[in-house]
DNA sequence: GTGGTCTAGACCACC
DNA sequence: GTGGTCTAGACCACG
């Protein structure tokens, strides 16, 4: 469960947070039942304070997308079902045009922004294969 | 000058403001002594408080951004100077890197997402040809 | 609107503050449409941080009791009807069991019982008298 | 040792163990090298987990109330002697002055309370004689 | 000025 | 160890 945080952008932290785990639980990444990272080293992991990441997944329990077990963590709910592609595709494209529109403004073309992404690409496989 | 509120983001709206007035100013789209739009049609037409949108000219004056001119409006600070283009290049990377990240949790693969960039980029040029 | 905080009473702050203005709606102390302290002020004469004060007006509005309305402050709803005497009967006398049982531990008859109510009353009356 | 919980009262339940056995303990009610309940029958019988029992034990050994001893449960501590009663009183008025609030904002006037407590010792006394 | 939100630290109840 | 709650300080949006 990789949870990038951008300290800078504005966007709370505590939404990032919730973000992230609706797309993993959305794509699939994570099946029901499976458990999540338990609320302290998760915040021990991302440095911030433990109640932002209470907040979070309380958040995605009163979504019903997590059932949290007092002592015992919390799991993806047992009736998630994950959504169809073309949904998923839907929210990717959302970020990826705010990325474009912000390309465009900074006055870079297309070929430099795929190289960039290229880079990132890397630079987040790296990431996961030290972890 | 045209600047998109998302207000289901919960990024901040005057950051917003000060972020999309500083792309553009970064990428030289607006030019040193260009005036920009006053402070209660700006907030008319985003649809928020006077009061955020001074606060977002308070913030890009006290940035050096912009100089306010007494009862004539606020315009790029003369000596603004476009950012270079390394700076630029980071501005873009933390876009990049939240659609990255963002394509990982909803599992599209690095080839997907660079097909999703091209077209993403065929929209925003037809869109530029039709205005 | 006089409340009175017990902070050794281990009961959580906002809920004394919910308490005893849902006691003062009840009893018909407050009138609909009549206007709460603000959040600020009355945080400062209680010596408690605002957002506790917050806290509290928010569940009172989640309870449908009072009405907050942003940059105006907070009333008592409109629709809110005063309870029977017989129910805030009731609500009174749970209290009062509360005193008489734990006179009975400490070993306090009802004579000196009564002795003291009428000693905390004048003490109320004299604080009110003040304010 | 008869302990009464009101889990809505948001009053820590181990607090409420702790109060009560204090005040027991001050009115001679215990008397010193006296065996108090064993923390799992006691745990059982309130419904709640033994840890919260002895979380409340363990206050109360801090505050040299009751001692430990290895394997054998706890005692009223030998050195206990009742409080003054200049202590009880002030332990008293705080419930009693809870209740007198209560009063004022339900609108029952200082007759109306006093008949009302009247009407509690009485009800006190019949269930003690009952037992 | 107003009410509302986000993050944090300390404490509670349970396994 | 687990999740949950209460209080607080700083910031946001609105009038």
């Amino acid at each position: 469960m990789l949870i990038q945080l951008n300290f800078k952008s504005g966007k709370p932290v505590y939404l990032q947070i919730v973000d992230q785990i609706k797309s993993a639980a959305a794509s699939g990444a994570i099946k029901p039942g499976e458990p999540l990272p338990t609320i302290r080293p998760l915040a021990e992991e991302l440095r911030v304070n433990r109640n932002t990441v209470a907040r979070a997944y309380s958040e995605l329990e009163s979504q019903g997308i997590i059932e949290s077990r007092h002592g015992k963590g919390s799991v993806l709910a047992e009736n998630h079902s994950p959504l169809k592609k073309e949904i998923r595709r839907k929210m990717l494209i959302d970020e990826i045009d705010q990325a474009v529109v912000q390309a465009h403004h900074l006055q870079f073309d297309r070929a430099e922004f795929l190289k960039l992404v290229d880079e990132r690409f890397d630079a987040l496989e790296k990431k996961k294969g030290e972890s």
